[in-house]
RNA sequence: GGUGGGUUGGCCGAGUGGCGAGGCAGCGGCCUGCAAAGCCGUAUACACGGGUUCGAAUCCCGUACCCACCUCCA
């Protein structure tokens, strides 16, 4: 296929060229589940999503790993905090992660596993490392990566070590050779849980940040792989330090890095500490779900999204109702003809219009893709509009969104829109409004017809006058 | 200090040498009993200063400002 894709490691777009035809393994850094998610979680696993679902569209045979990461510092400390065992800490944001996941439409991963469920591949590696020269033990429990002991080092990220660390105020533990080594694996510490520690040849501890990613990573997709997914915040260090540890053990690792941009609140990344974090629960209360996988779909993966809280999510209302306004006409004008299930048919198969296809292997480039839906809904609605039916047009546009994952029609987002016994009973309710309006209009009652027009509107109803009636949505 | 990204019209957001992506908001028109929706048309732009070029938002040099990573971070 002819997707290109920019990878960090060589700062160039490259065309993608999986290891084996037809399959593509992509691994994922998933969630450390310390809290809850927000919308910047998302935004990755959205961003990767759509890349997934490109792939299998065109025909690759996708495997991916998302990791849960679910033992580190400060799962240990929150959990400490809140007086609460740390697996049950870690369980509970996983499900949070795991619902907001599913209730944008992300699809799930082939696999997700957690770091705890590989505490034996962990130790392997580190064994390994410590053969070749390139780990060595601390004090008791712990052991560290020879930053010095690997030339490649810094490749990733274009770093030299002398220019790392440099203004790091904090003392480095006193069993590290250099300061810039960093733990593969760790010493309990003062008043951490029993349940927080494995044995292991070097005493009892735990696994480093980094460490659980090579090793699982490896034992899903082998010993090199074609992408290695993930925030770009998480370039440095945690994905310097996991190649490093992959590549010292003689293994092969990512073949491109992709990377994709946060997303920003008042110009500035959100983050615990800035206070500014909007969590996916929280946001989703007064939102529908579709909307916010829009607004955090509709960007470039690469560009920085400033999310403005009461107005991102408005434009993208704006956007999808002018979309899905599209599709339902689209579907109503031509439900008559010969039986075939016309627009509201299967989209999966259906060739995609040029312009779409070449803006998505571009490094998918969502926000071009993304005119060309535009623009196929207003040749769909100039059709409509000269009494023409637009069914290929609405397949068309149908297609495009189910790349994105917004299919309108797709069972996922279908569910608000109408086969419930609720909304079964509203629109006999509302036809039955809106026949008495038509008997108002007939007499030409202005006055009661938009009396009775008026009295929809406030129970949020939306009245459309067209040739062959009225139609209604809900606002 | 090191490394990387950015600055496009009222707003969001593509575009990396030559017909002003797309959406939202605005204005004019069509349609409508009036609306809504839709359609047609339309204005407003490339941080700043130089340079290269027949031609630059796009390439080069410089300047300013913003953001991020180098400590946990999607």
């Amino acid at each position: 296929m002819g997707l290109q894709l920019y990878d960090t490691a060589s700062r160039a777009v490259r065309p993608l060229e999986p290891r084996t035809p037809g399959e593509v393994g992509v691994y994922l850094c998933g969630a450390t589940v310390q809290g809850s998610p927000h919308i910047g979680h998302l935004r990755s696993a959205i961003a990767v999503d759509i890349l997934r679902r490109w792939l299998e569209r065109n025909g690759q045979r996708v495997t991916l790993i998302r990791n849960v990461t679910d033992i580190d510092d400060k799962i240990l400390t929150k959990a400490g905090d809140a007086g609460q065992p740390w697996w049950a800490w870690a369980n509970r944001f996983e499900r949070e992660f795991t619902a907001a996941y599913d209730a944008l439409n992300v699809q799930p991963p082939t696999y997700e596993p957690r770091a705890t469920g590989h505490i034996t591949e962990m130790v392997e590696l580190v064994d390994r490392l410590v053969e070749r020269g390139h780990a060595y033990p601390g004090e008791a429990g712990n052991v560290y990566f020879d930053v010095r002991s690997y030339p490649g080092y810094g490749d990733l990220t274009h770093q030299r070590l002398e220019n790392l660390g440099s203004d790091d105020a904090t003392e480095p533990p006193p069993d590290k050779r250099d300061p810039l080594d960093f733990a593969l694996w760790k010493a309990p510490k003062d008043g951490e849980p029993e349940t927080a520690a494995w044995p292991t040849p070097y005493g009892r501890g735990r696994p480093g940040w980094h460490l659980e990613c090579s090793a699982m990573a490896r034992k899903y997709l082998g010993e090199g792989f074609d992408i290695h997914a993930g925030g770009i915040d998480l370039r440095f260090p945690h994905h310097e330090n996991e190649q490093a540890q992959s590549r010292a053990a003689g293994w092969d690792f990512a073949g491109l890095w992709f990377h994709n941009a946060w997303v920003t609140v008042g110009g500035e990344k959100m983050s615990k500490s800035l206070g500014n974090s909007l969590v996916v629960r929280e946001v989703l209360r007064d939102a529908d779900p579709v909307l916010l996988r829009y607004a955090l779909g509709a960007v470039h993966y690469r560009s920085t999204l400033e999310f403005t809280p009461g107005v991102s999510l408005v434009e993208a209302g704006a956007a999808w109702e002018r979309i899905t306004g599209f599709v339902s006409r689209a579907v109503q004008a031509d439900t008559a003809p010969d039986g075939g299930a016309g627009a509201t048919g299967p989209v999966a198969d259906l060739a995609l219009p040029e312009a779409f296809v070449t803006a998505m292997n571009d490094d998918l480039n969502v926000s071009a893709a993304l005119a060309v839906v535009h623009e196929t809904v207003r040749a769909g609605n100039s059709a409509l509009a000269d009494g023409r039916p637009a069914t290929q047009e609405a397949l068309a546009v149908r297609a495009m969104l189910d790349v994105l994952g917004l299919d309108p029609l797709a069972p996922h987002w279908a569910g608000s829109g109408g086969s419930g016994a609720a909304e079964q009973a509203i629109d006999v309710l509302v036809r039955a409004v809106l026949q008495e309006r038509a008997e108002a209009r007939a007499a030409k009652d202005w006055a009661r017809a938009d009396r009775l027009r008026d009295r929809l509107t406030e129970a949020g109803v939306v009245v459309e006058d067209g040739p062959d009636g009225a139609r209604w949505s809900l606002r």
